[in-house]
Parts: C-alpha cells; sequence; structure tokens
DNA sequence: CTCAAGCTTCACAAATTTGTGAAACCGCCG
DNA sequence: CGGCGGTTTCACAAATTTGTGAAGCTTGAG
C-alpha cells in the first residue's frame, strides 16, 4: 500500500487534494457519461486523466472510486477497446498498470475518423437505394458529403492541434 | 391508412422501394445508437432524414417505424431538445409536423459548441484544483486546451462546410 | 514444481431504461 | 357547448444494462 486512504488534512503543498480530486473526477465523468459513454468507463478515464503519471494499476483504480475489481476490468477493456487507454505490464511485478495515451487526444480523435467511415458508407449506400435525384436520396447524400468533409479536415485539423499544443506552456 | 405495408415489389421507378428505405433506416439508426444516441430517437431521425419532404406526421411516423404514438412522442421531444428537428403545425389540419432543419449539420454541430464549452469549464477547475504545476494539473489543462482549441476551429470549419456545401450537386 | 498475486469471467441481483396501453388534455369543428 | 382528432402524460411491465462476489485462469517468484 502506496499511501493511506484517509482523507486527513493536506499536508502542505506537497500532498494532493484527494477531495478536490475525486469532485474533478466525479463532475467530468458525468459529463461524458451524458454525452454517451458507460458509466464505469468515464470514471476510470478521469481519475487516469487526474492522476500523476497518467497512469495507475487496477487496485489503485479500484480504491479511488470504490469499484471492484471486475468492474475495474469491464471499464479497461473498454477503453482498451476505443484505444483511450494501453495496458502495459509493470516489470518486476505481476500488475498492469492502464496507462493514457500521451498523444492522448490526437489519437481518440483521429481513431474516430474510422466511425465516419462507416457512417458515411451507410449513407452512400442509403442514397443509392433511394435514388439520388429523389429528394429523400439528395438529402441523405448532403449527409454522406457532411461527413466526408468531416473526414478530409480531420486530419489538418489534428495537425493543427498538435502544432498548437507545441505552444502550450504546460506545468 | 395511407397504403399498404407489406414488403410487395416495388411497381416501377414511381415508387420509393419502402424495403430499401427501412433497410437504410434501421442500419443507419443502429448506428447512431451504437454512438450514444437513443435508439427511438435514432430510428425518428433516420426514418426523416429519408422522407422525401424531410418532415413527417407522428402517425407516418408510427407507421412507418411500427411504434406507439407514444414513443414517438418521445423520441420527437428529445430531438427537438436537441435541435435536430422541430416542430409545425400543419395549416388546415390539427395535425403536427415534424421537420428537419435545412441547415441540419451546420446547426447541429454549432450547437455541440456549448457541449465543449461545459466541458472546459469543468477542466480549467479541475486543472485549478489540481495545481498547475503538478503533471496531472498539466494533463487536464491540455485537456481543456484541446477543447477550446476545437471550439476556435468549429466556427471557421462550419463555414467552410457551408461553402463545400454550396458546390455540391444535389439530386 | 508449487504457491500465490492479480486479472478476467461467470452468474446473478439490483437498478435503470425503454416502450406500451390507457387516460388526460388541448384546440378546432360543427 | 359537446364531440372528436391528435398529442402528451402516466404508471407499469419488460428488457437491458450495470456492478458485484466468487470462482477460475495465468504467470512470475521462489
Amino acid at each position: 500500500m502506496l499511501k493511506t486512504d484517509g482523507d486527513g488534512p493536506a499536508d502542505a503543498a506537497s500532498r494532493r487534494d484527494e477531495g478536490a480530486v475525486s469532485r474533478f473526477v466525479e463532475r467530468f465523468a458525468a459529463q461524458l457519461t451524458d454525452a454517451g459513454m458507460q458509466r464505469m468507463a468515464a470514471r476510470v478515464f478521469a481519475q487516469l486523466l487526474a492522476s500523476d503519471g497518467g497512469a495507475m494499476t487496477s487496485a489503485e483504480l479500484g480504491e479511488a472510486l470504490r469499484i471492484s475489481p471486475a468492474a475495474v476490468s469491464g471499464a479497461v477493456s473498454y477503453l482498451t477497446q476505443v484505444h483511450m487507454v494501453s495496458r502495459e505490464r509493470e516489470p518486476g511485478s505481476r500488475r498492469d498498470r492502464y496507462v493514457l495515451h500521451n498523444e492522448l487526444w490526437y489519437e481518440t480523435f483521429t481513431r474516430r475518423d474510422q466511425v465516419l467511415t462507416q457512417w458515411g458508407k451507410t449513407l452512400r449506400e442509403g442514397a443509392a437505394g433511394l435514388g439520388a435525384h429523389s429528394p429523400a436520396g439528395a438529402r441523405v447524400a448532403e449527409t454522406a458529403a457532411f461527413f466526408e468533409f468531416m473526414q478530409g479536415e480531420m486530419l489538418g485539423l489534428m495537425d493543427r492541434w498538435r502544432a498548437h499544443r507545441a505552444t502550450l506552456d504546460l506545468g
């Protein structure tokens, strides 16, 4: 055990204010949940985001969020699936550590691309089935065009983010 | 009842192939559902998208999707809430028509902006609570910066979409 | 080879969500 | 002002989702 789990007074600036951390985690997780993310996945993600190393073990996550190992496992396997978190074996131990990607948002949004592709495909086929000259077909085709447009813009957008990120003064 | 609901052969090109419409609607709705949208709302939205006028009455939606008036009502009130659909009173009748916005994607994505603002706020506060010079604080601040960046880009992006849209040959 | 830490899987119980029928409501028509 | 088409609200039943405890599996350490 690395530290007591008490919520005792923060002894000076060196210690994290766990109360504040928890409030942030729960608040942000709730917003993600509202946006459609699974609750446990959102909480685990937010907790990782608020951790100093950007990485925690299953046990640490379980304790911080007060959830069972099973819940951690489920959340992590979802986050892994969508490539927001990766699993690392901690050398010299048999624990896994769950790690945020360092280019997190770049990766995540670039990945979204594939969802857009899938949507675009469905829409193109739908438009074809409706007949390109029917009003409905035209509307569906416009929607397809929108997602294709977004896809095209995404790369440039993410590159601009990278550039912008480099100019930030973090920490 | 406007027409039989059988899946008989489409009688010539003049008639919509309702089977194809339905397949498209269900497929696209499923994808939206996977992305976090309520099922009924997704189905109603997809059905409207595939309708010739971009507008349908409650009864038409109910018949096409084989759901109750109550379900239509619920779905529509959600879609109205998020400004993807608006309600119109059909003159000379006491039916409502549910109508897609014509600048649908422009509106919808511009609206998303407000979600980003909210997230950004939570993240900024979280970063402050964590301490700007702690690694965790820096990570959260970077995330806040990302959403602020996205917000800033969104306007230009949507304007480019409008311009691009104008060049499309629809129908 | 054996032990044991720790992750995952399974089956289940609880909680939430979903969609329905039925009743209430609203506004127009006669 | 009574009737009626149409929509919304309500309470409930069904289905899905969620999170847990406990058992099982995997793998490193000794």
